[in-house]
DNA sequence: TGTACATCAGTGAACGCGCGTTCACTGATGTAC
DNA sequence: TGTACATCAGTGAACGCGCGTTCACTGATGTAC
């Protein structure tokens, strides 16, 4: 019975609840991931942290706000994650870049509701100074990334505008992201793995700009490769780019 | 005053509208222009169309129906546009091509609601067959062109598989499009237009592949070039893939 | 050409529901002295 | 260490609202004869 529970949970924590806008936060987050962004009330995550629906209103403004917030700490968790998957380009920038871009599709599939609050909720970016800063700050950390590779084109070619590089990039993990690592019903079957579709993709894509990237391997040639075994295991699939696609 | 162009219209028209669910389906269109999938409702569309409450359900089973219908309306629209686009590959497969994607993002970016119905407003793809067919009729298009451009790959290089390359092209298309090129507040400030970005971006991934893509013109030799003035024209941005990033 | 009748497409009133929001309130907590 | 008091965080009842949905109904249209 839910409601013993609840009577029970209520009985523990006293009048006070002590710490409820981190779960109305928590709450949200459950029911964004359950219906959409748009399925999900003011008055439902009270309910769902066992409040009545006024409380609430101590802590936010209104729903849009508790909606920012989630968008927000979302784009925190998601800078975290891909300065962690980035890892200051060890141990070497191309396997460090490759690893960025399965964070991307990794946080899409694994937080569903934050990343539809980021980019899917229809908030106005631009209109939250707070929330754009957190997002240009998740994207500084593909744009440090670009930077350190376009420092390593070879000698002979032109060196690619890093912001540039980093838009490119960022818009092709969002796509693969949106379109088939979404975390939802609404995400497309794909004859591969998302994470296989995106490495191929970047890794073609920094060919084009004259990185020396094997066709096989997929693997390109940086000094210093340290240690060596380690920039040839977990990061390429067997049979390169398109090794898996026949 | 507006009820009076409502009385005057249902005057004119009588008892019978005569066109309902045409003008149900343009109603929707317009709510979810205006406040997203999500804040569209069963009830404002019958208003919008002049029309009680309980009319719409002589048209529509409920709410989801007709946003399927919208959904599935958008995906023929977008066939037909990105065909027009292709062209069959005139004058030169590598200029369709990149027509191809400047179609996706002008679509997206004229076509809010039915973007957002197509790929926004979490319906389960795969559960209605209609709408997965009509989905995939409008990836066809972007196949088919990519078939074509994978049977141009110069001697000596590997021909990549075609239906890889489609699903490259598509997410690339398809993150630019979300992120920079939405019809909504959601659109992200970029320093390029979306289209400029996309076409280098595609141009550099085209050349990772093995296009001879002239990094400063950005065209490729193709024979026969037919007309040959025309392919060197409107398709490329004076500068090259980033001859406007600096 | 006219008439009877079936079918269709919309009406309008009603319902139950859950939402957002407000209000005066009250129990709990922290602090000044 | 104890007490008085201010502040804080949540209550619960109430409100108006719009939505989705149903129902018996009725005006318009099409068709058989």
């Amino acid at each position: 019975m839910s409601w013993r529970k609840d009577e029970q949970r209520r009985a523990e924590r006293g009048y006070h609840h002590g710490n409820l806008k981190e779960a109305l936060l928590q709450a949200a987050l459950g029911l964004i991931a359950e219906k959409g962004a748009a399925g999900f009330t003011f008055a439902d995550a009270a309910r769902m942290a066992g409040v009545s629906p006024a409380a609430p209103y101590r802590h936010f403004r209104d729903r849009d706000e508790l909606l920012s917030s989630i968008a927000q700490r979302g784009f925190e968790q998601f800078e975290a994650r891909l300065t962690a998957a980035w890892d200051d380009g060890r141990p070497d920038t191309v396997t460090a870049f490759e690893r960025v871009g399965k964070a991307y599709l990794a946080f899409a599939r694994e937080e569903p509701a934050f990343y539809s609050a980021m980019f899917e909720s229809g908030l106005p970016v631009d209109a939250n100074p707070a929330l754009m800063a957190a997002g240009e700050r998740a994207f500084g950390v593909i744009r440090a990334a670009a930077e350190r590779l376009a420092a390593l084109t070879p000698p002979g070619t032109p060196r690619p505008p890093a912001m540039m590089m980093a838009l490119h990039i960022w818009s092709m993990s969002h796509g693969v992201a949106s379109l088939f690592s979404r975390g939802d019903a609404a995400r497309r079957k794909l004859p591969m793995t998302p994470d296989e579709l995106l490495e191929a993709e970047v890794l073609i894509y920094l060919r084009g700009l004259g990185f020396p990237i094997d066709r096989r391997t997929a693997k390109g040639a940086e000094p210093p490769p340290v240690p060596p075994e380690a920039s040839s295991g977990s990061a390429t699939s067997p049979g390169g780019p398109w090794g898996k696609l026949k």
